[in-house]
DNA sequence: TGAAATGTTGGGGCG
DNA sequence: ACGCCCCAACATTTC
């Protein structure tokens, strides 16, 4: 605390900005609201004691460490580095400095909604006013409603509604006149935080993408500028770079959904346009139930999944995890996660119905797994994808729809581009035969130097009688 | 934002 | 020329 008093060289009033999910100067409306309130002390809290179960991953905390490189950059070394409970660090730090108001934009998770009402009456009990925004959704969850006033439970009906109270467009803020407090922290307070990862295993993701909110604006610039327009037509497919690689900027707040929305429509791009902004608006209905439904990331949305009987299978769940299922594409999506810190969505499906359907295995182990390996792990996004996939969620895939990721293989990488770049020990089989190596005759697999279970392995389930038997676990539980 | 089983249709080979 | 069979191609149903 110490150190906090010395900084002090100046008595104005301060108005601390509480930088969360939005990690951007534009079109951030709290720090629009902080700027107009005066001298402006950026603040970040590592709250790692509130967050319990989902205490951030390996790879978003690699992410995270970048992005707050970025912005402290961007606000001339001002950001201010806190750790530890928000409530108690806020508290603190108001009595260390002259605090008059802490504005911060809204967040959606149940442990962050819980621990910022305890803020909202912990700072005015101390005399420190409160001020909270919308930053990281188009809408306010708590707005929304369907006719009888109920959350909206299927996304049709949403998406439709979103379209007509959103359009045609919503005004940015603008990127306040900052006066930055006078005061700074020691330099390598953000290296302290040891977001990066002890043992480097960082590579990929630093060769994949570039944290932060200019890169952020330049991707979406780029997006809409060359892919966009063919984004419908060509999204699926494994191997192409059609699609946005907007998701870790949107969750960390880099840029707001708002602008991705606004310059999304004024591109014009078509059909494929109108396709992107649908999945921004999944994007909202994720949240939009995490935040009726707070159990939503934890447990079956659909009661009658409860009595599913799921198969505990360490052994199945590592080979899974470590892309040596035997099933190449299955194998190809773990790989590409590992090494990326993402995942093309086509293949998150595939993989996360080979787990949960295939495998039969609960659609937390798969979660737990994603949530620690995604740059872009997201409570609403991944809690509903796999309740989506698990046909436990709202609105999800019924359960017998089962990816057949042979065939999703053929049509969606049908000259095995995709397959190759994360196989290697593939790379020589012909397109016929590198979507299931095992129906390949011997001479073709020694031809392309495939050795079946020696340096790639058989699937470790077949795939027919799988899918029978997690049909056979379903109708057990089927309430009709 | 499925896949597989089952049903239907129509062209072509062939006795 | 005709009926029969096969089967691809497409449509429908079921899980």
């Amino acid at each position: 605390m110490n150190s906090l008093l010395e900084s002090v060289d100046d008595p104005t009033p301060l108005t601390v900005m509480w930088f969360r999910q939005d990690l951007r100067l534009r079109d951030n409306p709290a720090l629009c609201a902080a700027a107009s309130s005066g001298t402006v002390l950026p603040v970040y809290i590592l709250d790692d004691e509130n967050a319990g179960a989902w205490k951030m991953g390996g790879a978003s905390r690699w992410w995270l460490h970048h992005s707050l490189k970025r912005l402290d950059e961007s606000l001339d070394g001002r950001l201010w580095i806190l750790r530890g409970d928000a409530e108690r660090e806020l508290l603190k730090l108001s009595a260390a400095l002259p605090v008059r108001k802490v504005v911060w934009n809204l967040c959606y998770e149940p442990w962050r909604k819980r621990r910022d009402e305890g803020i909202e009456k912990a700072l005015p009990e101390a005399g420190v006013e409160t001020e909270t925004c919308n930053g990281s959704l188009l809408r306010e969850p708590s707005e929304i409603s369907t006719r009888t006033g109920k959350p909206y439970g299927v996304f049709t009906p949403f998406h439709r509604y979103l379209l007509t109270i959103t359009a045609p467009d919503r005004t940015l803020s603008v990127p306040p006149k900052l006066s930055l407090a006078q005061c700074t922290q020691p330099a390598g307070r953000i290296d302290k935080l040891e977001l990066k990862p002890r043992i480097p295993w960082d590579a990929g993701l630093k060769q994949r993408w570039t944290p932060g909110e200019a890169s952020a604006q330049s991707q979406l610039r780029k997006f809409l500028d060359s892919s966009a327009g063919e984004y419908n037509a060509r999204r699926d497919y494994l191997a192409d770079e059609a699609v946005s690689s907007l998701s870790p900027h949107l969750h960390f707040g880099e840029i707001s959904p708002n602008q991705v929305w606004r310059d999304t429509w004024s591109a014009e791009a078509g059909d494929g346009g109108d396709s992107f902004i649908r999945q921004l608006c999944w994007r909202e209905f994720s949240y939009h139930l995490l935040y009726h439904y707070p159990d939503f990331a934890g447990k079956n949305w659909k009661r009658e999944f409860d009595e599913f009987p799921w198969r505990e299978d360490p052994e199945s769940l590592h080979r899974w995890q470590e892309g040596a299922t035997g099933v190449p594409l299955v194998d190809a999506g773990m790989r590409e996660l590992w090494a990326t810190g993402a995942m093309h969505n086509r293949a998150r499906m595939v993989t996360a119905s080979f787990l949960t359907k295939n495998l039969l295995i609960h659609w937390r182990h798969g979660a737990d797994w994603f949530w620690d390996c995604l740059v872009d792990a997201d409570l609403a996004n991944n809690s509903f994808g796999w309740q989506w996939v698990a046909g436990s969620g709202a609105d999800a895939a019924p359960y017998f729809r089962v990816f057949n990721p042979v065939l999703q293989s053929r049509k969606f990488d049908p000259d095995g581009k995709y397959l190759r770049r994360w196989l290697p020990e593939l790379s020589r089989l012909p397109d016929r035969h590198i979507h299931a190596p095992w129906e390949a005759g011997s001479g073709v697999l020694r031809e392309a130097g495939v050795r079946l279970d020696e340096n790639y392995p058989r699937p470790i389930v077949d795939l027919r009688a799988s899918r029978e038997r997690a049909l056979a676990a379903w109708r057990t539980t089927r309430r009709t």
